[in-house]
RNA sequence: GCCGCGUUGGUCAAGGGGUUAAGACGCCUCCCUUUCACGGAGGAAUCACGGGUUCGAAUCCCGUACGUGGUACCA
């Protein structure tokens, strides 16, 4: 018997940025889709218009993309099962549902939403801060269950606006089996009758996952784990409508857990780290929320920190391409309880991968930070170089100003206090001399410099160790960088000249 | 409150009856380097608690605590 195609799928809403939790989904959906040589889905879940947000959808699929997670069907990409925004398949929903409540599984329910509230605070206790409408406290709303048949016909055809409610039944262990979580039981009684269609028309979560699942031929339906409560739901709604059989295996993601508890979107301004892929600015509140891509991280390195928090392969291997990734993820190997997310160990991630990859692959970005920061680069290989000689002290792609600025502008200070207790005229004599020597140079290049150099302090009687501090802050302006001559070879005699001049002027 | 899920150093984690309980981040010390890094060598630091089961428990069972999610006509 041919295995079923494994087809798994993505549904966001687009109600704002997509968060670390949300990418991790993706991209375990994405392995997991690839390694079984399946396919990978995309669908909009945007049933909730107060909460809709303009530009949303396409800021989700932007992510998506600099992430390297491309779908093979969603509302961009098309497909046969389309369409993939739940908007756009509102009909089929109410069939369901009405399908639902002729089988006896669901109901029409006309409470107004002051009357919820009503039935909320009436049984409100201490010991119940939250009534549910559940099996206890349908039988005294006003629904299809306890009004006569006549009476819901009248109250429909009027024009009543009305709700269909699942009915949970009375005593029932519903049951299943997680793929992280293993098996996992509910007791019926104890879950609410969750509202399946809204008043207007359109679905709630509940019915259009295991709609959409069914009608998308899903086969693995992988999400986070807030939605381990309302599992018995679908669970349900999957024996009713298709049948346990179709259903797909189901997989609750641990949650990712910020400095304290849940992240949240505040918790990156709070504590200063990107919680979105990518910048998100929100047109309805015009707030922005940082993302990982503008904050200076490689998309190797952003899906490589997401995908081993809360996943490893079981080796001591921690670097992994997208492409290992595909080849060595497991599902059973995904954790089963939250990871707290630590900024540290990502911005370690990102050093790793900008000290793996090769320049070229982020030239441009450090080019345009330039470009934006009033440095112009047009000689593209030498910039190429000078990226090799001082990436391995780059951290976040930003860093790569502070790291390889000097190289093509002369620095606007020094750091003085590093080299005045220490100076005198004997040393400023010293390099006076060096320019000299320097400008007699006719091969400009590392050994020769530094060799001149060396014989000047010994001829000088000066160890050549206290003349190669100030000599860095002459070129640099600070202590940092790459070995003093590498830094002299590459700025040229001129610039090494000029520089050494000008700072003696101050020293 | 009720229900679900979880709990190995500060953080990410390997290990699933017998281990000196891996490794990584971070922190500290030293080496390299008369800069800052990279790199190298070390160090401090862990099985939430209480009961069982067992010759033997981080590992299995039961409680407790703690964390977290749900308890919406939000997803």
């Amino acid at each position: 018997m041919p295995q079923p195609k494994v087809r798994v799928r993505f549904a966001p809403s687009p109600t704002g940025g997509l968060h670390l939790g949300g990418v991790r989904t993706v991209l375990y959906n994405y392995l997991f889709a690839r390694k079984h040589g399946g396919e990978f889905i995309v669908r909009i879940e945007d049933t909730d218009q107060t909460r809709f947000v303009e530009g949303a959808e396409q800021y989700i699929f932007d992510c998506l993309k600099w992430c390297g997670i491309e779908p093979d069907e969603s509302p961009l990409h098309g497909g046969e099962y389309g369409p993939y925004r739940q908007s756009e398949r509102k009909a089929s929903y109410l069939t369901y549902a009405k399908e639902l409540v002729e089988k006896g599984f669901a109901y029409y329910a006309f409470d107004t939403p002051e009357e919820l509230e009503q039935m909320r605070n009436n049984l409100k206790t201490e010991e119940n801060p939250s009534p549910q409408y559940d099996g206890t406290v349908r039988n005294k709303m006003k629904n299809s269950l306890t009004l006569l048949p006549d009476e819901v016909n009248k109250l429909i055809s009027e024009g009543a606006r009305f709700v269909i409610r699942i009915k949970m039944p009375e005593h029932e262990t519903i049951s299943f089996t997680d793929m992280i979580h293993g098996e996992v039981s509910f007791e019926s009684s104890l879950v609410d009758d969750k509202v399946l269609l809204k008043a207007d028309g359109m679905p709630t979560y509940h019915l259009a996952v295991v709609a959409d699942d069914y009608l998308m031929k899903i086969t693995h339906a992988f999400r986070g784990e807030e939605w381990l409560s309302s599992a018995p739901v679908h669970i349900l709604l999957w024996k009713y409508l298709f049948g346990l059989n179709k259903m797909p295996q189901w997989a609750h993601m641990p949650l990712i857990l910020g400095p304290s508890g849940k992240l949240s979107k505040r918790d990156g301004a709070k504590y200063g780290f990107p919680v979105f892929a990518m910048n998100w600015n929100d047109p309805k509140t015009n707030e922005l929320t940082e993302g990982f891509k503008e904050k200076g991280f490689l998309p190797e390195a952003f899906i490589n920190l997401l995908a081993v928090l809360g996943w490893n392969d079981g080796t001591e291997q921690e670097i992994f391409s997208l492409d290992e990734l595909v080849e060595k993820f497991s599902i059973e190997r995904v954790h089963k309880g939250g990871a707290k997310f630590d900024f540290e160990k990502a911005k370690w991630y990102n050093h790793e991968w900008i000290k793996k990859l090769d320049v070229a692959h982020y030239s441009l970005l450090v080019k345009e930070l330039f470009k934006s920061k009033g440095i112009l680069i047009t000689d593209e290989l030498n910039f190429n170089k000078v990226l090799e000689l001082v990436k391995d002290r780059c951290t976040l792609i930003s860093d790569f100003y502070t790291q390889a600025s000097y190289f093509f502008k002369t620095p606007e200070s020094w750091d003085i206090d590093a080299v005045k207790p220490k100076w005198n005229e004997a040393k400023t004599d010293f390099f006076n001399e060096y320019c000299n020597k320097l400008e007699a140079i006719e091969n400009w290049e590392l050994g020769i410099i530094e060799s001149t150099f060396k014989e000047l302090a010994v001829a000088k009687n000066i160890k050549p160790g206290e003349l190669q501090l100030p000599m860095r802050i002459m070129l640099v302006g600070a202590k940092f960088g790459p070995a003093v001559f590498e830094i002299a070879a590459m700025i040229g005699k001129t610039e090494t000249i000029t520089r050494i001049k000008n700072a003696l002027k101050v020293f």
